[in-house]
DNA sequence: CTCTAAATGAGACGTAGTCTCTGGTCAAGG
DNA sequence: CCTTGACCAGAGACTACGTCTCATTTAGAG
């Protein structure tokens, strides 16, 4: 059974109708490797309107399959996503985006809940570096063939840091 | 001498011209007693530009006198800052925010760099629960009185969550 | 006091997302 | 077959948050 089916499977036992424009818009959403934003999306899908393209994904957010990345400027592109619970670790330079799961958020959380009397419900954590082809590329002097990936799309506005 | 003086002082230290617009919206912030949003700081100050307030809101990000805080229904707030770096505890339930710095992200980010071998630049983490008032109040049945605080400002747009 | 670079305010613009409204599709029931 | 009602689509208005532009003002150095 492909992706898309078991996807589809689940938006029917959610009780969601499977449109022609939601598999399109799950189509475009498979079709792309790395991260993306509606706009890319809609660039993809023609004929599907913009707000059908925001309910779809906001579906799909719900149900895990994609999840949301913050990039280093503040702008908030989607990602497919495993299901379980991660973390993202950005490339400032190429935007590449690694997934990580593996870390020790959990005893940070538990420390802060006795600390605090806070009842933790959740977090949100991003990283950001860069990875090792950008190091390397960096390091050699002149080369202008750095950043040429995803980039380009969308950089305008906003700001991360929350210090 | 008061914090404004000390303010001022850094703003010009970096080149800044201390003008009667960014006085005004420095009073303002500094009133401020929780986090606030820029709009919060336009009903306050009245006769300035939104741009300026936008304008000024930035340099005082990036002299660390403010931070932003990325409340659990996805919209940003500033709030005054201690200067060193932090992150934030928000409470889900009446919009509270504490900082907390003693925490061991430092143990994480040196795990992932070795593992993935980024070079690791920074990272957000905003932690969310519920405050211990929060928590009486609800477990009080039929309480009537809780969530009044922060929480009416801005609520609309945005989801947060990245697992 | 004069001069100029920096800053301002108004408003156009951009982007991300929601809401509203009208109309389409489809399954169930009569 | 027809009706009804739930769900969904697309268009476009609208909102929030922020940046850009441009003509005008002003801080502050000389």
């Amino acid at each position: 059974m492909s992706d898309i089916d078991l996807i589809i499977e689940r938006l029917e036992l959610r009780g969601h109708r499977i449109t022609s424009s939601r598999r399109r818009v799950l189509d475009a959403v498979l079709a792309q490797q790395a991260h993306f934003t509606v706009d890319d999306l809609l660039h993809t899908t023609r004929k599907v309107g913009r707000a059908t393209v925001f309910r779809t994904m906001k579906i799909l957010l719900d149900l895990n399959i994609v999840c949301r990345v913050m990039m280093d400027d503040g702008a908030l592109h989607y990602r497919l996503s495993t299901g379980r619970h991660h973390h993202h670790l950005v490339c400032t330079n190429c935007g590449r985006v690694e997934d990580f799961s593996n870390c020790d958020v959990n005893s940070l959380v538990r420390d802060l809940q006795s600390a605090t009397q806070y009842e933790i419900e959740a977090h949100w954590l991003e990283v950001y570096g860069r990875c090792q082809s950008c190091q390397l590329l960096a390091s050699v002097p002149e080369s202008k063939s750095a950043a040429t990936s995803k980039r380009a799309t969308s950089a305008r506005g906003g700001r991360r840091g929350n210090n």
